[in-house]
Formats: structure tokens, sequence, C-alpha cells
DNA sequence: CTTATTCCCGTAGTCAAGTACGGAGTCAAG
DNA sequence: CTTGACTCCGTACTTGACTACGGGAATAAG
């Protein structure tokens, strides 16, 4: 560790971050990231640590963060401020319960409308089509 | 069935579908909706077959699919394309399954690092934070 | 007949998370 | 010293599913 501390040109630490460089500069404005102080009108340069950073911030998208919920983790990155943090996750565990439930819902009745299909088809019309429309309660 | 067939205006028709006016607007030029005839510069009349489609157009949503697959598959309606309905359906299908897959995942991630943060918490800095960290492989 | 709602219609704005573009400025190689 | 690649910066565009606005017409209520 501590090898290499600022040397990487904006499009070097976007490549190596596995982003594009306008995603870097999109993530400075929204202050996910800060810019390095330029010397006199030259070019920035980004170190081991910005790379981290952004793949911080690609995991915790992984894990269905928004960018500012992200960007409040961030700030509450020196570790003293657990219980924020543990709160902005459950918060987000929920969330991700609500969705899996909602899609559970989704594959049941996708599946359900997919057998009907194949199987029940002596009739004139696609059972998959009419039971799309029984699912909404009260087509007359 | 078969009463009252076209006599809401757009507004009872949106309140009875449970959306609102700019909705509908917004359905009929996306063709997911055709707007009846306008008895010479008079108003439109909507009916209960409208709702049902809107309550239709819902539910397929509620499904996961897009408002483009939608108006595909009410260009299917008559039901003799079901083989086609059905293909929809089932890359809807595989779709939910593999979104199914990631939440579980981010479940399994966030539910960890909940239970990290209320339990091995003797040292520094609060382990949900640097677990977030170590989840990107080749944080150095 | 006069307001007060609606309706009609087109255009434009919103949100998230970027992506694209265009003109300068800068840097390394040849 | 010039060429070409890269950087800087601001602005504008993208996608999906709407939502909002504004002005004029038409119908409903009193
Ligand atoms: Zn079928
Ligand atoms: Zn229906
Ligand atoms: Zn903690
Ligand atoms: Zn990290």
């Amino acid at each position: 560790m501590g090898h290499q501390p600022a040397n990487l040109s904006i499009g070097a630490f976007a490549k190596s971050a596995g982003v594009n460089v306008e995603t870097i500069r999109f993530y400075q404005r929204k202050g996910l990231l800060l810019e390095p102080a330029r010397p006199l009108g030259g070019i920035r340069r980004y170190g081991r640590a910005d790379v981290s950073r952004v793949k911080f911030v690609k995991s915790a998208q992984r894990l269905g963060f928004s960018l500012d919920e992200i960007a409040q983790l961030l700030r509450l990155e020196d570790g003293t401020h657990c219980a924020e943090a543990a709160q902005l996750a459950a918060l987000r565990l929920a969330d991700v319960r609500t969705r899996l439930a909602d899609l559970l819902r989704m594959e049941t009745a996708l599946s359900g409308l997919i057998e009907q299909c194949e199987s029940a088809h002596g009739d004139v019309s696609c059972p998959l089509i009419a039971s799309l429309h029984q699912l909404d309660r009260d087509c007359a």
C-alpha cells in the first residue's frame, strides 16, 4: 500500500475504475468524487484512493443504493457514524425485500399465464391474453 | 355487459380507470389507446372498453412489461397470435427471474452487512462500511 | 347570460444516471 | 514545430413514463 499516490490522468483513472471519463466528471459534479486541484492550468491527477472510491460507488449501486444515498454513505465513511450507515442499509434492505416480493408475484403470474397458454388451448382465444385481462379486478 | 357504451368524458374516464387525464392523453399519443372521433368540434366520449384497456395496461405494467411491450401485446389481442404473445411473456419471465436473482444477492449482502455492524463492533471503524469496500474485488 | 369547469391541443419540463459534443488548452513524440 | 492524443469545461441530449402549462373552445351550473 502507498505506491503510486496520484499519477493517473482522468482517462487512465476512468479505465482502471471501469467507468468512462464522462462518468467520472458526472460524479464530480454530483459531489461523489472531489476533483483534485490542478497545477496552474495543467492536468488533474488521480490515485489509488480515487479508484477505490469509484469502485465503492459501483458496489453500493449494485446493492440498490441510489447515487444520493451513496453520497450520504460516503459522508459517513470515517466509520464513526455507524448507526446512520446501518439505518441507511436497513432502509435499502426493506426496499429490496419489497421488490423481491413484487417480483415473486410477477414470477408466479407470468409462469401461470404461460402454462395456461401451453395447455388449455382448445378454445378460441389465447388464455394468456384473456388472463392478463382478468388480472385487473373488474374488467366487465 | 353492454351497458353505457360511450358516455364518459375524458375526465370521468381517467378517474374510473384510476389514472389522470394527462396519462390518458399520453397513452393516446403512444398508440396504446386510440382516441374516439369527436362530434364536430365537440368532446370525445369514452366507454367501458376503454376503461378495461387502460386497466389492462396497468396490470401488464405491474408484471414488468414496458409500454412498448404492452403495445405489442395489444396488437395481438385478437387471440390468434398466441405464440407471439407467449414469447413476449416468456421474455418477461426470464427478465423477472434475472432480477429476482439479483435482488436475492442484494438481500444476502445487505442483511450480512447489517448483522456485522450490529455484532462485531469492537474495533475502530464500522464493519458495514468496511465490508462495502471489500465488496469490490481488488480494493487495495 | 355569465361564470366556472372541463376539454382540447401542443409544447415543454421532470427524474436518474449517465452519454455526447464542441471548442480550447496541454502534453509527448517525431 | 507540428501533429495527434488527451484533458478541461460547459451545455445539451438520452430513455421511460409520465406531469405541467397555457390559451382557446365548449359545455354545465346558476
Ligand atoms: Zn395462447
Ligand atoms: Zn381486461
Ligand atoms: Zn457499524
Ligand atoms: Zn473500497
